[in-house]
DNA sequence: ATACAATATATCGTATAACAAAGTATTATA
DNA sequence: TATAATACTTTGTTATACGATATATTGTAT
């Protein structure tokens, strides 16, 4: 990654639910479509990715299925739930509040005080 | 603050800096002129920006020194160093690279893929 | 005058979260 | 037939922001 992994804190839940609200995808998926739609520039490892999965179920934001398959690899799919929308808007909020923060902080101009 | 602190980590050094950037200040005024810039939106409490300016001077980012005066209250002013704003340009660009990672991805129209 | 709020700095313990690393197993490829 | 890629899991480490607490000075309200 181009930057700081300090900077992802806070905003890795968000950009899970928000692929999962595009479509239903399995862990290493959500991995691979992440790297990919950035540019490489946003990568999350497995021991990041997964636990955030398990944590998102137990709160219900998405649930789990397994795709009927006739191969003996194990895919577990991903579905964002109603509540997981519903909280994925919040967090583009917040994401957004924040941002404009920075932006407001970092592109003042050097006159202001 | 009106967004999940978690967000604000790895910010914080940029933050300060910027705003040493722009004048002297003493820690409390720091707080303050934070609070004031943003509407109230942005806060770092005395636990957190204390150990940050501790940690800044000791990398050589900034300087302190005592303002001569006839009070007894003690204040501790910082100024930026030369290499405190070569290490503010590089985390301004860190920041605009993950910021507009993250529009990518959250502006991101729904039948991309 | 006296209590209380605001100013000013410091530090310790806690919680959270992302990561590295290591492990297990399956499938595809060289 | 070894190796890489796929797929998931868990444990330990590290970084960092915060709450709480502490100390002391200065200003204000009763």
């Amino acid at each position: 990654m181009k930057f700081n992994k300090e900077l992802l804190k806070g905003t890795t839940d968000m950009i899970v639910l928000k692929l999962l609200s595009q479509q239903d995808m399995y862990g290493y998926e959500i991995m691979k479509k992440l790297k990919q739609k950035t540019d490489n520039i946003f990568e999350l490892r497995e021991g990041t990715l997964y636990p955030i999965l398990h944590n998102l179920e137990s709160k219900k934001l998405i649930t789990s299925y397994c795709q009927p398959t006739e191969s003996q690899r194990k895919k577990i799919y991903y579905k964002i739930t109603d509540k997981g929308r519903k909280i994925l808007q919040d967090k583009e909020v917040e994401w957004k509040n924040f941002s404009e923060g920075i932006s407001k902080l970092m592109g003042g101009i050097a006159y202001e005080n």
